[in-house]
DNA sequence: GCCGTTTTCGGCCCGACTGTTTTCAGTCG
């Protein structure tokens, strides 16, 4: 069976971590996290890349990689792989994932203690076996228990909107003490990645000790981990861990850069400033040479002292960022203020919690310009999908609510009109000629296979009614893996048919992801953010798409939200 | 395993914290 670029990024940082617990050189197994870091972002087509060679030319592929990974989209399996696995017990890679077990640890406890697996490592830590070896002691043995205890909690990763209220309350505590002169959260949260495994917080101040006191006994925490002199780790409930770092003042902006990331951007910033004769930490800069080390009373100084515009949190994720910041190509990213309306929304005619007039009044009370109604189709039945005749019901309401002038918003009538699993849509040609805006989108049917899934969705987009194409992935982020699509071929029809691609702004969804925007909107793909609202409050949540289409590097006339209502309509209208 | 105005071998980013030590290895980010 073959795999896709996802199952392929998997393979290859299981490679990566089988290399580790057999001893290999540490930067052979960065190269393999390296590769399968390049795929998780990959926008183009694999199969193209693997055919034409180009593979190999992609920055830390070279021939090795790209030989294992072609071999991998053919047969789904290695050679060298099996023998790899083969090689070690298969229960060993699980222990690597419980807090303080690295390589050589779990090596060391395979040779001394026979301990094959978590099983194993419970059992000689409750019979008191790892305290005793040389090197490990009782604390160590407490926390492997612990560790596995809790591994479940401790493993899972966190939606950005969920732990956005530890942050605010966290961050407002912090600059509340008198000893803190900043405070900040960094880290992934601050990249606005839509999953978060770890929370980051950086405080300047001369004074941690207060500082680390008030940390570690806030509410919620449940268990301190660390507590150092300028670094502490609790876990919080649900498993969540927070780290804060307290630096000097003058040291701030070099840790906010440092502990911001992400991993990829920090290489290639501590490369570059190498270049310059400069060594770089968290702490700042070191001359190596000749040269002065310059400090930093902002963040952009740490950029200007190697030659870059301040490049934005969000695009450091070792994309190309630091090449684009240097040929002065830094887009001028998406805001919230950007947007003008939306155009996927329910109402409780569908399976929405709040009424046209409501979802109106809220959109009002945004400023928008236009509102798109876009309920369930009559095959959501699951959802409360409109027949017909209440779809041409709701039609005339909103043509009626629009004369009324009870609202400035201009209400476009619409449908999340489902694609059927052969690629047609749910409801005839004429009826969907009579609405304003038609998001086709899957709901059913989801486990049809690559091939299938590409068709049926090129073929939704290829039909000359449709504007926008709905969540494109399906995927539920931390619950529900997306369907299996070429999203690169996706894009292509998208392009090729002057149609729209939704970013879908719920929290859970955030699809088509942040990866995928940058390549889509060269195509001239256009974009879409809509918040897929069930409930007037969440209109809000386009803030959430707006925090992905900047990841995305999407900047306003890339989205055609941004556009007023006049421009709008005419896009709308020329199908 | 990757990469190259330090080129085809020998490098590859940097520092804090912990536990178990008595100077440091391992882990983590």
């Amino acid at each position: 069976m073959s795999l896709d670029a996802h199952g392929i990024a998997e393979v290859l940082d299981e490679i990566a971590r089988l290399l580790e617990l057999s001893g290999e050189n540490p930067f052979k197994i960065r190269a393999y996290h390296a590769g399968a870091r390049l795929l998780e972002t990959l926008t183009d087509d694999l199969d193209a890349l693997i055919a034409s060679g180009a593979l190999a030319e992609k920055p830390g592929i070279g021939e090795a990689l790209a030989d294992k990974i072609a071999k991998l989209r053919k047969d789904g399996r290695l050679d060298f792989l099996d023998r790899l696995r083969a090689s070690l017990p298969p229960g060993l890679p699980a222990i690597l994932g419980i807090p303080g077990m690295g390589p050589k640890k779990t090596r060391r406890l395979w040779q001394e203690l026979g301990v094959v697996d978590l099983a194993g490592l419970q059992a000689a830590c409750e019979q008191g076996k790892v305290a005793e070896l040389k090197g490990f002691g009782e604390k160590t043995q407490a926390a492997i228990l612990a560790g596995i205890r809790n591994r479940e909690a401790y493993g899972k990763r966190h939606l950005w909107a969920s732990v956005e209220g530890v942050v605010t309350t966290l961050l407002a505590g912090l600059r509340a003490l008198p000893q803190v002169a900043r405070a900040e959260a960094a880290g992934s949260f601050r990249r606005n990645r839509e999953t978060v495994g770890d929370l980051d917080f950086l405080v300047a101040s001369d004074e941690p000790g207060p500082v680390m006191d008030w940390f570690t006994v806030q509410p919620g925490i449940v268990e301190v981990t660390a507590r150092g002199q300028t670094k502490s780790s609790v876990r919080v409930e649900g498993g969540l861990q927070v780290d804060l770092r307290v630096v000097p003042p003058a040291q701030f902006f070099f840790a906010l850069h440092h502990f911001t990331g992400s991993k990829e951007h920090n290489v290639a910033m501590r490369q570059r400033a190498l270049q310059r004769g400069l060594s770089m930490s968290e702490w700042g800069f070191t001359a190596v040479g000749a040269a002065e080390a310059p400090g930093a009373a902002t963040e952009a100084d740490v950029f200007r002292a190697l030659g870059l515009p301040w490049i934005p949190p969000e695009l450091r994720e070792g994309q190309g960022e630091i090449e684009a910041a240097e040929g002065g190509a830094l887009p001028r990213l998406l805001e919230v203020g950007d947007l003008r309306g939306a155009f996927h929304n329910h109402t409780t005619a569908s399976d929405g919690k709040s009424t046209l007039e409501q979802m109106a009044a809220a959109a009002d009370a945004l400023g928008w310009e236009y509102l798109g109604i876009s309920d369930h189709s009559r095959t959501s039945a699951y959802a409360g999908g409109l027949e017909v005749e209440r779809l041409l019901a709701q039609v005339s309401a909103i043509r009626a609510l629009n004369a009324s002038g009870r609202f400035r918003v201009r209400v476009l009538s619409g449908s999340e009109v489902d694609i059927l699993k052969d690629g047609s849509l749910d409801y005839p040609d004429d009826i969907l000629a009579k609405l304003d805006v038609v998001v086709a989108s899957v709901h059913a049917s989801m486990q049809l296979d690559e091939e299938a899934m590409t068709a049926r969705i090129v073929r939704a987009i290829e039909h000359p009614l449709v504007h926008i194409l709905g969540h494109s992935t399906g995927r539920l982020l931390l619950q529900r893996e997306s369907y299996k699509v070429n999203l690169a071929k996706v894009v292509d029809a998208a392009a090729a048919n002057g149609k729209c691609i939704e970013l879908n702004s719920h929290p859970r969804r955030l699809d088509m992801d942040w990866t995928h925007w940058r390549r889509a909107a060269e195509k001239g793909v256009l974009c879409s953010i809509n918040p897929d609202a069930h409930h007037a409050d969440h209109l809000a949540y386009v803030r959430h798409g707006v925090a992905v289409a900047r990841k995305g590097w999407l900047t306003p006339d890339q989205v055609l939200n941004t556009r007023p209502l006049d421009d709008v309509l005419r896009w709308l209208r020329r199908r």
